[in-house]
RNA sequence: GACCCCUUCGUCUAACGGUUAGGACACAUCCCUUUCACGGAUGCGAUGCGAGUUCGAUUCUCGCAGGGGUCGCCA
């Protein structure tokens, strides 16, 4: 039985990866790898003038990006292809030839071709929504052939499910108000249906479907602005459907483990990019310094965007390219990233914490000016860390803690009173990882360089 | 307009017809603390409305309202 289970997702390269179509090709691929069946990826091609080679490429990546790995495709091949529907044109003309042959459908003036609704009442057995029934309709027939002999997105899904041997199709609610028109046509073919399961929409904040325009809408817009894979999945995974876990964090592992169709929500879920972001923080600090490292560096690889490179995404993404880290032995890049690693939640939100480890020119925060010239002993202080730091001579976050510690008792001050001094020296920024964590990072010559650089500004 | 789906804190959601309606994110306060965070604690906050069934309704039924979707020679 799990033998014959096939699902399939099959988009449109018209646009990018929607954020809404992933979430559909991740509930077919849970419900996949949960029955041993095969998932199936099948580009939807048909309409030549809104293809584009870009969306193509966005798709396949994108899947790739969440772990969403295909059993059969266009990359991957398969007993069923081809997978492009633009190279299935024969295939639709010897199903166009059947139908014909059964007097269900008929050729307007201008060539197209239409097919006859059976016009009775058609009930939709639905794995999620239950048996929902339609009226016979009154709509006009429906056209399944253009004049050009190019066909309809109704007749080629149907049919390529019908050839392609698909058992379930889980798609988005919205087309649960067409699924009457397949069940007629699936007949017409005097074929049996496959099951459906039509999961509820992804709404964006203010509630309506998720379109081009909304944040988050494309799965490159969150590999661009430094997602976690397994954080989007997670967090996809949470959107009209609850894992009976511990907590609310999941991994593909587990919920290919656990996953039933049968628990799929009915109402819509609206996006929040908020938690969105919660998680991937969560698992951005599950990494350890060198994986964290190896994720930054990558992100930073990412080419920018050519046409929006206004966003707040890209502008973050421009700055950590700035930091060159290829220049950066990942030695030092890593113990950085791992020192700030609680405060960020996208991996593009590094730079502005960690610029200054990998240079020396750093600017002075405005903030820090203010805060230096009110603390009238500043000067002094500075002068007697350095002369202390400049003559330890073991190198490690423990001593350098004993003698800021020593220095602050002999200068009759808090050792709280010496840290942004510190900071300000070895940052210019009022906020930042933990100081002696930054010492020990930057090393004790460009540490004491700097507490001179700064005690030089200040005189 | 017709048809279809849906309705629990701001958001995502939990709750055999019997719970002080639970959790997560967000928000607020406090603790921790050299900063920012993280972590911990506490707080704020919901069953759309109206009938019915029932000893008892978030849960079942109907109506209404609201939200979403579909009615293409787009997919």
């Amino acid at each position: 039985m799990s033998e014959n289970i096939r699902v399939r997702f099959a988009p449109s390269p018209t646009g990018y990866l929607h954020v809404g179509g992933a979430r559909t090709a991740l509930f077919n691929w849970l419900f996949a790898r949960r029955h041993g069946g095969k998932f199936i990826l099948r580009i939807e091609d048909t309409d030549q003038a809104r293809n584009t080679d870009e969306a193509m490429k966005a798709i396949f990546e994108g899947l790739k990006w969440l772990g969403l790995d295909c059993d059969e495709g266009p990359e991957t091949g398969g007993d069923y292809g081809p997978y492009y529907q633009s190279q299935r044109q024969d295939i639709y003309d010897a199903y166009m030839s059947k139908l014909e042959a059964t007097g269900r459908v008929y050729t307007e003036e201008n060539g197209a071709v239409r097919f006859k609704f059976s016009r009775i009442p058609i009930v939709i057995p639905d794995l999620v929504c239950g048996d929902v029934t339609f009226a016979a309709t009154e709509e006009p027939d429906m056209t399944l052939r253009r004049p050009d002999g190019s066909y309809i997105f109704h007749f080629v899904n149907v049919v390529d499910d019908i050839e392609m041997r698909i058992s379930h199709v889980f798609r988005g609610e919205d087309h649960l108000s067409n699924t009457w028109k397949h069940i007629d046509l699936y007949h017409a073919f005097g074929v049996e249906a496959p099951r459906f399961g039509h999961i509820p929409l992804l709404l964006n904040p203010s509630g309506s479907k998720m379109s081009k325009r909304d944040e988050g809408a494309s799965i490159e817009s969150y590999i661009q602005a430094g997602f976690h894979p397994n954080a989007v999945f997670n967090y996809l995974c949470l959107l009209g459907w609850t894992p009976k876990t511990e907590g609310e964090l999941i991994t593909s592992e587990q919920a290919s483990q656990i996953f039933d169709i049968s628990e799929i929500h009915h109402s819509n879920a609206r996006f929040d990019m908020v938690k969105c972001k919660w998680l991937n923080q969560h698992y951005m600090r599950a990494l350890d310094p060198d994986e964290l490292d190896t994720f930054v560096r990558k992100v930073a690889q990412l080419a920018l965007p050519t046409t929006h490179c206004d966003t707040k995404e890209s502008a973050l993404l421009w700055q950590l390219q700035q930091l060159n880290l290829t220049t950066v032995s990942p030695a030092v890049s890593s113990a950085a990233f791992q020192s700030v690693k609680e405060k960020v939640s996208l991996a593009t939100e590094f730079a502005p914490w960690v610029h200054f480890f990998f240079r020396d020119d750093f600017l002075i925060d405005e903030e820090v000016r203010t805060k230096l010239t009110a603390i009238p002993q500043a000067a002094s202080l500075l002068t007697a860390l350095h002369h202390s730091l400049k003559n330890a001579t073991t190198w490690d976050e423990t001593n350098i803690t004993t003698i800021v510690t020593e220095v602050a008792a002999e200068q009759k001050v808090k050792p709280g009173a010496l840290m942004p001094l510190l900071r300000f020296s070895l940052s210019g920024q009022t906020r930042g990882p933990d100081v002696k964590i930054m010492m020990n990072i930057l090393g004790q010559n460009s540490t004491t360089t700097r507490i001179e650089r700064l005690i030089t500004i200040l005189s």
